[in-house]
DNA sequence: TCGCTTTTTAGAATTATTCAAAAAACCCGC
DNA sequence: GCGGGTTTTTTGAATAATTCTAAAAAGCGA
């Protein structure tokens, strides 16, 4: 397994990406969002952008970090994923069980959760496209959630 | 405001709900759902089922009962809302923020969440009967939530 | 490099929720 | 009505997710 940055693990750093194209798209990202590009916000844009779409909560992507000798803390992480939000760089979605999730794909779509792995996914089609939905008089609406939640044949006894 | 059941507060009692028609179909949504109609789950029940749609939280419904001088624990209330849920009386709903939300309209339908109030609504017409949803290979679909969040114009900046 | 600002950190605090064990209430046959 | 087995409730502790606080570290521009 890899390992990014941080002092003290450089010496076991196959190489480094933070010179590379991604880390150049993350700098241009943390940048139009005014967020100093500090090495902890490389780091875990670094998770959250590498790879496509992702859906994590806070302490997978802590573990994540962890396990790939990214020296920061779990504050930072709850701290970092509330700015990345305020900025819009991810988005919040809500599902059971009072954990949040992030998801990197901030465009309009729609999740199915499955309750069994306890996994977040996109739903291919945006259905909310479908939706006729208007705000009540004096509101505006600032966000549309659609879960649909899973129970693979297995779990369902 | 009127009291509810209890014995230290029987003296307060403008009149006692707990014989009327309310109570009597609180009773027998009980039995049908197997659980017997102690005197804390028929003064939660009322609660929810007295005036139509409602939708709380613990907290809420704790507070509530106790406005009442409706004797009943924090961790009763917890446990009741638990088991109304297992056995269908009431349904969760998922929002952002950490807290469960309690519906008692089981039927498929969906919501209006007032960020700046906090308040949850039914959405009046059924919108999931727009959306054309799959479940993917091997799994069933065991529940679709739609949550339509608010600002209302002042709290909007 | 210096000095100022922002960010990170560890750990405590908070909040929502669940758990566990004891007490109370309930039910049923006698 | 009364004892005995069962269910429910309660209290208080435990847990989990998240936020807060104040101090240390890092980043930045001159
Ligand atoms: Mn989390
Ligand atoms: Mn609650
Ligand atoms: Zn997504
Ligand atoms: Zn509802």
């Amino acid at each position: 397994m890899e390992t990014f940055g941080g002092e003290k693990s450089r010496a076991r750093i196959a190489y480094d990406w933070r010179g590379g194209p991604l880390a150049r798209m993350i700098r241009q990202r943390l940048q139009a969002a005014r967020l100093r590009p500090s090495r902890q916000r490389i780091s875990l844009a670094g998770l959250l952008f590498v790879a496509g779409d992702r859906h994590v909560t806070a302490e997978q992507l802590h573990r994540e970090a962890q396990a790939l000798d990214m020296p920061l803390s779990l504050a930072t992480v709850y701290n970092t994923l509330r700015q990345f939000v305020a900025s819009g760089l991810i988005r919040e979605v809500a599902v059971f069980g009072s954990t949040v999730w992030y998801d990197t794909n901030t465009g309009s779509h729609c999740h199915y959760f499955d309750e069994g792995r306890q996994r977040l996914e996109d739903i291919p089609s945006d259905l909310t496209r479908d939706l006729k939905i208007a705000a009540p008089p004096g509101y505006r609406i600032v966000g549309v959630d659609v879960i649909v939640r899973l129970r693979d044949d297995e779990t369902l006894q």
